[in-house]
RNA sequence: GCCCGGGUGGUGGAAUUGGUAGACACGCAGGACUUAAAAUCCUGUGAUCGCAAGGUUGUACGGGUUCAAGUCCCGUCCUGGGUACCA
């Protein structure tokens, strides 16, 4: 009757789909007597592009194993949910009005009815929002938590509440306290303590929370008066309108993440995750083993402190150099050097973090006209301003040591300053990559002559303590991770300010919601969007205007998943203890030193105070690759003055215009558009334009944006007019063409996101083929890990595959036809064969292995015309967990009344796999090195020129060998004698 | 720049982790069925020489270790992710 035919799948999935809901099988209760089983997915943002090919990828997998888990007797938790605070939203709240929550709103009702579509087992009863009050409400009481804590380092390293500081405070000042604070945190007694008034024991406790208020860098935009977040800034100006950036200090909150360092290192040993995120994480942390020692500056008061890991190499230091925003530049900078130095520090306080480091190849700095001292031996050393150091790390100060750091050697070469060896040894590598250091004696070094680097770090170390001069310091590169931002968006702080003093509303105040305001930008002044909120104060007192990070709600999420109705607690006891921990998490490596570091902190804190008992959120991880977009480029020209209209250049202009071979054509519209520009003078490319200092506005270059791929056609070109009617941003705008009328667009292949444009939307793959079909494909496209673009050219075979695998249960005409008949020898090793290999594969994450076996095996069986309810049955079980709607109409026709979900996971047996063979041990020199295994039925000539060949061996081992044996697999397949 | 991945036929990818490279699938070519098309089934398919048997070559590039290298080591190139306010 029934054909596996478009109209049927359409039948069978909706069918199942209103089955399980209202049978709710997909529902989790909060006990079980089986053991537990927490699967859990990182929760997408619900962009206005709705899902894309790439979100399904990780769920899918995620969705195989808790099917796979719960057939095997696991009691799984498997929710999902959104993190639904975020810019995109806030964007098109700016230009549109509307509210982001609406937005959001509907977002999320897209990405569930899609989601919905593809036959994931979720249990919608526990979605959370980290947009919902409810929900944030704990997001706010976790922040007050940590507000309300700090850390201690004694007895052990511990999360404590603040009033533990205070009472220490009031009986003994903090000399007895060791504590992760603030470097400047001075040593008070009790009566000082007590002498301060509210404020200044506020401002003393904020060294030591935990969630705490600090002066950070920002980049800052003052014509569009808000703060850009790195990806916002492009070549320096913003992506947004190209108008300049600048980097600005701001006061912020922030999060005491660098006291937990030690634990989030250490703790990685002690989880199964990716080796290479570990290390990424290890690389974030970044601990170095050093000291700190002052330099006295010559013929003036004061020291400037650097930090070090390679004190032995203290006799090869020849000059200092300070990051440009090191507080102590102005202040050394002699009167002839100021000019210089002051140009410098202007130029690169504009540049980006990033980009500063990615162009370390090209050395600059400045002279301060200073000297310090050497401390170790009084050498005269001059102080230096350069980018490569920065201010942010360590204490924004090296003691350079041209002859063992490349950096250091670089920059002395470029400038002509003095290189003396310390350490035995050619430093004529010291330009290679691979040089190191950490070989050979010292050497020039006075008292550390001739002893080992290692031997000398120690040695010096002392001598430092000694003269009391330095101490011995453990560095992170980690920094504290910055807590707030200038944007509407997001969980407001439960926080408000009285005198000026930062103070937790009442607990039963929370949560804090968002107030409504007039429009989502910064105000004219460029305060926060929420200073425009009228009448939104706490008691009379101004609340709190910036709001968290897109990191906060997800910091926490996989515990409200345990207990997510709960409005006394974040999660009860109960859930936390029945479920503890994640067990299997799959998400994006993107996340690697991102949201999976900060999830790890929250953790250990919340673990400290009492609240959850996992050190560790997430036991096993596993990332799945990015399915990849190819996104389309536009490129708008650039000069250092803002222009009235933005103009875009086709692609092959672009190309020419950074190799200055500019066409005439390009020349002639160009300069149509700007009246003012001499084409014909020297074009330079983004590379160079800051180093230019003959830039005065005639030379141009260009930047490159995203643009939706949809509008772009590989003949046609790219679609502009309607680019403009979609994007306000781009009514004025201009586009050149090439001579042809067509604008061309550069590509690239990137990950799919909404932000770039290019992302490809699962739906059209459901209607045509079934959400099956798309889940089976998605797995079929290669390793879970790897990331690969996204094409469909061969979801044919895999719908092939399961219309073969339908057929194997129908005859010709599409009736049901399964015999209970006894299965064959045959037909039981294809069947156990199958069922061994997708159970290793499953238990490996191998799911791409998993598909090519089940068609092989569908074919098999298919060719030996199988239809024996003893063979068909328990595939169908194992294939559930992959192709959900078809295996559950299968199980149906065959008889079955309940869910193919609450059936056993088959089990396979040894018994109809081992072939009937005999093992021929072959030994060398009295050890076994392999086994001949030869089949009963091999022809007889194989069985002799193995076993000669296993003579020959034996000979050898008498000592004539022979010239080649080559033992494949524990078999000998070919000897040369 | 730095940190972490990846590079195998026309294409997506297999390869028991050092043991006969290219499983499975797409695509393509040829054939069967059909009035015809679709669907389905069968055969072939890395390159190269050959009618064939078979030979040679082959896992980004250049070296190395090994009886044996897609796999391990060194170097180079290309490419993806992260780089602290995208989430």
């Amino acid at each position: 009757m029934a054909d596996y035919s478009k109209d049927e799948i359409k039948r069978i999935e909706d069918k199942w789909r209103k089955e399980w809901k209202t049978r709710g099988v997909y529902k989790v209760e909060n006990h079980s007597d089986k053991p537990k089983y927490y699967v859990l997915d990182m929760f997408p943002y619900p962009s206005g592009a709705g899902l894309h090919v790439g979100h399904p990828l990780g769920y899918i997998a995620s969705d195989i194993v808790s099917r796979y888990k719960r057939l095997k007797g696991f009691h799984v938790l498997h929710p999902m949910g959104f993190d639904a605070f975020g810019l995109p939203a806030e964007q098109y709240a700016i230009q549109t009005g509307q509210h982001p929550a609406v937005t959001t709103e509907k977002n999320i009702a897209t990405y569930i009815e899609q989601l919905n579509k593809i036959g994931f087992s979720f249990d919608w009863d526990r979605k959370v929002e980290t947009s919902d009050p409810s929900y944030y409400k704990w997001t706010q009481w976790i922040f007050m938590q940590l507000f309300n804590s700090w850390y201690t380092k004694k007895p052990v390293g511990k999360t404590e509440p603040i009033i533990t500081l205070i009472a220490e405070l009031e009986k003994n000042g903090n000399k007895n306290i060791d504590a992760v604070c603030d470097d400047d945190t001075p040593t008070i007694t009790a009566a000082d303590w007590k002498s301060f008034n509210e404020k200044a024991k506020e401002e003393f406790l904020q060294k030591y929370r935990i969630a705490y208020r600090s002066d950070t860098m920002v980049n800052w935009c003052p014509a569009l008066g808000t703060v850009l977040s790195n990806d916002e800034v492009k070549d320096g100006v913003s992506e947004r309108g190209g108008y300049p950036v600048e980097r600005k200090k701001m006061w912020q909150w922030s999060m005491r993440i660098t006291a937990y360092a030690e634990r989030l290192l250490k703790g990685l040993d002690t989880i199964d995750w990716p080796e290479p995120v570990k290390e990424m994480q290890r690389n974030w942390i970044g601990k170095s083993v050093g000291c700190e020692l002052d330099f006295k500056v010559e013929k003036q008061e004061g020291t400037i402190r650097v930090f070090t890991t390679r004190i032995d190499t203290i006799y090869g230091v020849t000059f200092m150099v300070l990051a440009p925003e090191h507080e102590l530049v102005s202040k050394i900078t002699t009167a002839e050097q100021k000019a210089e130095v002051e140009s410098y520090v202007t130029i690169a306080k504009n540049r980006s973090e990033r980009e500063r480091m990615s162009e370390v190849k090209r050395i600059s700095g400045a002279f301060t006209g200073a000297y310090v001292t050497n401390p170790f031996n009084g050498a005269k050393i001059p102080v230096w301003i350069a980018d490569y150091v920065l201010a942010g790390y360590g204490t924004g100060a090296v003691m350079a040591v041209p002859s063992s750091d490349t950096r250091d050697y670089a920059f002395a070469k470029h400038f002509s300053l003095p290189i003396i060896d310390v350490l035995e040894g050619p430093t004529s590598d010291i330009t290679k990559d691979n040089f190191d250091p950490k070989s050979g004696k010292m050497i020039n070094s006075d008292s550390l002559n001739g002893l080992d680097w290692k031997e000398a770090i120690e040695v010096a170390l002392q001598k430092v303590e000694s003269l009391g001069i330095g101490i011995r310091k453990v560095n992170f590169r980690m920094r504290d991770a910055i807590f707030g931002r200038q944007r509407y968006w997001g969980e407001p702080f439960p926080v408000y300010y009285e005198n000026g003093i930062p103070k937790l509303v009442d607990i039963k105040d929370l949560p804090v919601t968002l107030p409504e305001v007039d429009a989502y930008k910064p105000t004219e002044s460029g305060e926060p969007p929420l200073a425009r909120a009228k009448g939104w104060d706490y008691k009379g007192n101004q609340f709190e205007q910036t709001t968290m990070p897109g990191w906060a709600g997800s910091s926490w999420y996989w515990f409200r998943y345990m207990d997510p109705e709960n409005e006394k607690e974040f999660a009860s006891k109960e859930a936390v203890n029945y479920w503890k921990d994640v067990d299997l998490y799959i998400g994006g490596s993107e996340h690697a030193t991102g949201h999976l570091l900060y999830s790890r902190f929250w953790c250990k804190a919340l673990k400290d105070l009492g609240y959850v008992n996992s050190e560790e959120p997430f036991k096993k991880l596993i990332n799945q690759g990015h399915i990849q977009g190819v996104s389309k480029f536009i490129y708008r020209l650039r000069t250092n003055s803002k222009l009235k209209k933005d103009v875009f250049i086709s692609f092959n202009i672009a190309k020419r215009l950074s190799k200055g071979e500019l066409s005439l054509y390009d020349k002639k519209v160009i300069k149509e558009q700007y009246p003012d520009l001499e084409l014909d003078g020297k074009l330079i490319t983004n590379q160079n334009v800051l180093d230019d200092s003959s830039f005065d506005g005639t030379l141009i270059t260009y930047s490159q944006f995203n643009v939706d791929i949809d509008l772009y056609d590989e003949t046609q070109g790219l679609n502009f007019e309607l680019l403009k009617k979609r994007k306000p941003d781009f009514a004025n705008s201009i586009f050149i063409t090439d001579e042809d009328g067509k604008y061309i667009c550069g590509s690239e292949v990137e990950k799919m996101s909404k932000s770039k444009y290019n992302v490809v939307n699962p739906d059209e793959i459901v209607d045509n083929y079934g959400a099956d079909t798309l889940r089976v494909y998605e797995m079929f496209l290669g390793p879970l890990e790897m990331s690969k673009p996204w094409n469909t050219s061969g979801i044919d075979g895999v719908f092939k595959f399961l219309r073969r695998f339908w057929n194997l249960f129908h005859d010709q005409q599409g009736n049901v036809a399964v015999t209970d008949a006894e299965p064959s020898r045959e037909e039981l090793k294809v069947l156990h064969k199958t069922l061994k290999k997708i159970e290793y594969d499953i238990e490996h994450f191998s799911f791409n292995t998993s598909v090519s076996e089940f068609m092989i095996c569908c074919n098999e069986l298919s060719s030996m015309k199988c239809n024996k309810r003893a063979v068909l049955e328990p595939l169908t079980i194992a294939l559930s967990s992959f192709a959900p709607h078809i295996t559950e109409e299968l199980w149906q026709l065959l008889g079955h009344k309940d869910s193919i979900l609450n059936s056993t996971y088959p089990k396979w047996s040894e018994e109809y796999l081992t072939e009937s063979s005999f093992e021929y041990p072959i030994s060398i020199n009295g050890k076994v090195r392999a086994k001949m295994n030869f089949a009963l039925d091999m022809p007889k000539e194989d069985v002799e020129k193995l076993v000669l060949a296993s003579e020959v061996v034996q000979k050898w081992s008498e000592g004539k060998p022979p010239k080649k044996v080559i033992v494949v697999q524990g078999r000998i397949v070919n000897v040369v004698l």
